[in-house]
DNA sequence: TAAATAACTAAACAAAAGGTTAGCGCTAAC
DNA sequence: GTTAGCGCTAACCTTTTGTTTAGTTATTTA
């Protein structure tokens, strides 16, 4: 019934650990939608807080300082005065595609399914 | 340089939407990880919370009916007495099958990376 | 000259999420 | 007859997460 879903028992035992591994790092409300935007590519602060709507400043601030610390994203200073500063993907970023990918789409499906159901 | 994470600027735009549609329905520390355990097969309560490292029965308890609600699991009552309930996933839970093997697929490479930087 | 924008950050607080403990009714094993 | 397991749930508390407000330094725009 759930052959899509399902591995061989060996990969079963791991994949409860590795999804585990994955939201441990890009988990929590605000890490994706943040990858995301970037993803439509680089962004400075302000801007990024306008695409991810509803975050505050200080959790934005928060979490590029996380996504820095885990080699999502890089900072890259343009001038000093006044400061410029714009967020990019690290190649590492991307690979997390698949998973972005797979997570749009499935969104958008979703999303569809519970207007039809209204 | 972002080319496998970059669609045409359309999708773009409604990209960090349809993320925030799926978090909404399957974000949060928990919702992933009791489907990938219930991918596993169905499983009862205990066991599940035996599976799922880490949750307390409150939390499994919520998360479980909410998972109920978004029609991704099915309780199945097997005997009233002592009380024997199981819970499987839906056919609905089914298409986050790429989600899930995207995520597993990704967990383990990244796993595997931060072993090695030690 | 005033206002807006940029890129934040500190402080104080509120809300959400999660943990702990205890307990219920019931059964099966020791 | 006590202990352990099952499937929860209520009450209470802590931790995590997020919000709001205000403020800093500096530039551009009207």
């Amino acid at each position: 019934m759930n052959d899509k879903i399902k591995y061989n028992s060996k990969e079963c035992i791991s994949s409860v650990g590795a999804i585990d591994d994955a939201l441990y790092v890009i988990g929590g409300k605000w890490k994706l939608r943040v990858i995301a935007a970037l993803s439509e590519g680089d962004k400075r602060f302000n801007e990024l807080q306008r695409t991810v709507t509803g975050i505050s400043a200080r959790v934005l601030s928060n979490e590029l300082k996380d996504l820095e610390l885990n080699g999502f994203v890089v900072r890259i200073i343009h001038t000093k005065s006044p400061v410029i500063v714009e967020y990019k993907l690290t190649e590492y970023a991307s690979t997390l595609s698949d998973v972005l990918i797979s997570l749009v789409k499935w969104g958008t499906m979703h999303r569809d399914k519970i207007r039809k159901e209204r």
